[in-house]
DNA sequence: TTGCTCCTCACGTCACGTGAGGTGGC
DNA sequence: TTGCTCCTCACGTCACGTGAGGTGGC
């Protein structure tokens, strides 16, 4: 019943590599049931065969092995199949990314010549007092992250007796943020002067500068938002229009708000040299 | 029109990270308009901004570096679009890979318990003729491989006259194929002693030798064969019966003959110790 | 006893990311 | 002029794969 069986015999009956289960040896996810102390000949036992099927098919699916380690070692069905499940919801949102970026890859080969550029507008911007949560995000991480942060903002301003808002929502991308793919990002609800917010929670009160910007409208999906920005910051940047500071996004129809993702449409604003408009 | 960006400025136009974008100058993928011979500045042409998405877009696709040069390379549109098809086609084989791999982890976490072991068959084999195809196979290459050579075999049969066939389609898996994930693979159809195939063409003529075998159904699909690999070897391992060689694989129903994968029928074939079964 | 299986480093792969340390441009 | 942006190495990451060189087991 317990029989033990060299490395290269449970290669065969698991069908992983000999190099892998070398591997998986090392990095403590799954252990030969005794090793020969003079030899260092792994010794797997059969019992050890169904544990090695479950993680081959794991790794098919690209669960980083940190994680598999944690399925392994999880202390209940109800633990271990939860971890399982979510890694399986990263998948399915990673596969719908997939799809849109497959439209959008056609959509950009096929009118490739024509797209119709939206026109830009110049605007001069007062400082304004909002309500705002503040955070280095990472890149992969912003749309969750902006979501939950609008939420937060959401839930203040609408805790409150009165209409406060005085626009929409919106956010400070700011330049390290796109150059590192990773930096402090702003959320942020514009409030009237008098608003305070309650305590406790990330949402903070602060002033947004006031600018001259460069505004041109996206409409369609935020996964092709960097469409927008390629086509107002060049244009910004052929009439040697550019200045330092955060680009804004007004979330004027918010993807989450509409069925077609066509219709959602976000300001993208690029901050311009003072005067810049009236040369 | 012909404006000049810095990486910085570049970087927020295309939403690539100033290092991905040097990285991409390294390796020739996308190297700037221009560079200051003395400082190393990058320079980027407002120009390389929408070649910059497509790049983003195969990329967020995980098409390879070597393939997204192919396609921005490509000396028409029809081999651009053929390179980016073929990319999705692969895509698309990867996810049904993948449907089959989350509903076999399922099944085995779910009905863990009490899976019904297929019977074990011992079976005295003498040496037969047959043709064959053999090859060095790579591991993730063995579906594909093993379809294209079936099929030749199967036009050297169909093409003689009279029934010539004497059994299943089979493979010989050696050991180092399942140790390192690559080596050698041998299919064969068998054939009467008399059968020649016809010269061209990669199938020859083999004595498959004669071996005593434990014998093992696989019902199912060819992606779930680990499961009876597992249960046959440890039967195999548990009674001392192992013995060296390769492992045969019979084709009684081929995943692609029937509709429901479940149909399919694979003999698992493990060679063991002559007289191991009288014991 | 032979050769085959197993062992342990050390390094390579792929597509970048992370610092360290230093120079040029507005 | 200051500090900020840019530069180039060199090394790290992730999950293994690829040899090199050597020893133990049937």
């Amino acid at each position: 019943m317990a029989a033990l069986l060299t490395i290269g015999e449970f290669s065969r009956l698991t069908h992983l590599s000999v190099k892998t289960l070398r591997h998986y040896d090392d990095v403590g996810l799954l252990r030969p049931a005794d090793v020969d102390p003079s030899s260092g000949y792994r010794r797997y036992a059969t019992a050890q065969v169904p544990i090695a099927h479950v993680i081959r098919r794991v790794r098919d699916l690209d669960m980083p092995i940190d994680e598999v380690r944690e399925v392994i070692e999880a202390p209940d069905v109800e633990a271990r199949d939860r971890a399982i499940v979510e890694h399986l919801a990263r998948m399915e949102a990673q596969l719908d990314r997939t799809q849109t970026t497959v439209a959008s890859l056609r959509a950009m080969l096929e009118g490739g010549g024509g797209d119709p550029v939206a026109p830009v507008e110049f605007r001069s911007v007062p400082a304004v007092r909002a309500i705002a949560v503040e955070d280095r995000v990472d890149w992969d991480d912003t749309g969750p992250w902006l979501g939950d942060a609008l939420g937060e903002l959401h839930a203040a301003v609408g805790a409150a007796p009165g209409a406060v808002r005085t626009g929409p929502d919106a956010a400070l991308y700011s330049e390290e943020f796109f150059e590192l793919h990773t930096g402090p990002v702003t959320a942020y609800v514009p409030v009237a002067e008098e608003f305070r917010p309650r305590g406790g929670g990330r949402v903070g009160l602060i002033d947004v500068p006031a600018v001259e910007l460069a505004v041109m409208v996206h409409r369609g999906p935020f996964a092709e938002i960097d469409q927008t920005y390629g086509a107002l910051g060049s244009f910004v940047a052929e009439r040697v229009l550019a200045a330092d500071g955060p680009i804004r996004e007004h979330y004027l129809v918010a993807e989450s708000d509409v069925d077609d993702p066509d219709e959602a449409r976000t300001e993208v604003c690029w901050p311009i040299r003072r005067g810049g408009t009236t040369r």
